[in-house]
RNA sequence: CGCGGGGUAGAGCAAUUGGUAGCUCGUCGGGCUCAUAACCCGGAGGUUGCAGGUUCAAGUCCUGUCCCCGCAA
């Protein structure tokens, strides 16, 4: 089966891989166009997927748009069955999505309806879900709607950051596709509607996002450190005035009568802070300070002593 | 050549206008204690990232270079 393969980070990586390694003929590779990457000479650095095609010979296309007819044409050369897309990250037009004979489908990290678009993962987080898992779809006009074909469920662990669950769901969503090729190949795939009324969204994430909100509770704070690890990560002034990055704390039996924010407890264990509810405070345990490495809490206070 | 911060003891940080490189933690030895991530006493550990330059004198000023980090993506 001739295959064109649409992504662009880490994510999508095990799913074309696995397409590659199971013997279908993946013909292209269409990948998000190279950004400047780094600090100084603002090098461009391949996408993780456009590498991966690379190293195995696959032709790469990187357009900065998929409407003005080009990418149309390129497609109709490659010729392929089916257009499957991981974390690509553009909208595919209605003419593209009704190229394939056996059309275009998606793998998505979250169990749809729930978490649409473009950062599922973190949000299953970041809202305290007990699971999560992997979708693959059919692809509609509309945002990550069309209708399912697989779908997986995976419990994310009390301390699993966004990262590790990243990993996971992109070594799952590799495997699904490879079921999903040979059901749609086969034309045995399914095709079960979602359920609209109980989509949510899961929009891009933003630095707006990092600073810490005391008055909530441990668990939550704790969701939000998870959720938007590595980036754009959470963050609170109230250690030294400047924003400093929480990399790793743990939600600590405690009870406190201090407001929401304030340091409770400063030692080698970490650093205690209040949160909105009485009974728990959350304990940072590693951060990193404007312009300085991550380092545990034991050594921020080394250099930055706190009087409680 | 996109903007900015930083390399000082194993770790984290200090060091006025250039003038004996200090502090906290850790570590080693000893003491106290039923005990401890606690406390007390003592010790070890540095060519201040690297290479040049200015100076009577450079962690500090100048030039070059390597590396790290934040923004931006």
């Amino acid at each position: 089966m001739r295959i064109v393969f649409m992504g662009t980070p880490d994510f999508a990586v095990p799913s074309l891989e696995g397409l590659a390694e199971a013997g279908y003929q993946v013909v292209g590779v269409f990948s998000q166009p190279d950004r400047p990457v780094g600090r100084h000479h603002n090098k461009l650095q391949p996408t993780p997927v456009k590498a991966r095609a690379l190293s195995r010979g696959i032709p790469v296309y990187q357009p900065e748009t998929l409407r003005d007819g080009t990418a149309l044409a390129v497609l109709r050369e490659l010729e392929p069955e089916l257009i499957v897309v991981a974390a690509y990250g553009r909208f595919l037009p209605d003419e593209i999505l009704n190229l394939p004979p056996k059309g275009c489908v998606n793998v998505h990290s979250s169990l749809l309806p729930k978490y649409r678009g473009a950062a599922p993962i973190n949000w299953a987080i970041l809202k305290g879900e007990a699971e999560t898992g992997v979708t693959i779809m059919h692809m509609a006009s509309e945002l990550d709607a069309g209708d399912i074909i697989l779908q997986r469920s995976t419990p994310i662990s009390p301390e699993e950051t966004a990262e590790m669950l990243y990993g996971r769901l992109a070594e799952l969503g590799g495997k699904m596709i490879l079921e999903a090729a040979a059901q749609i190949e086969a034309g045995t795939a399914a095709r079960t509607p979602q359920d609209h009324t109980k989509a949510t969204l899961a929009p891009m994430l933003s630095k707006e996002m990092s600073p810490v909100d005391w008055t909530r509770s441990a668990q939550e704070i704790f969701n939000q450190i998870r959720g938007l690890y590595p980036w754009p990560g959470a963050s609170t002034d109230i250690i030294s005035g400047e924003p400093i990055k929480i990399w790793g704390a743990q939600v600590v039996e405690k009870h406190t009568d201090a407001g929401p924010g304030a340091i409770i407890a400063a030692s080698k264990q970490g650093i205690d802070v209040a949160c909105g509810e009485l009974q728990h405070v959350l304990r940072i345990l590693e951060l990193q300070p404007p312009g300085g490495k991550r380092m545990t809490a034991a050594a921020y206070l080394a250099g930055h002593p706190i009087q409680v």
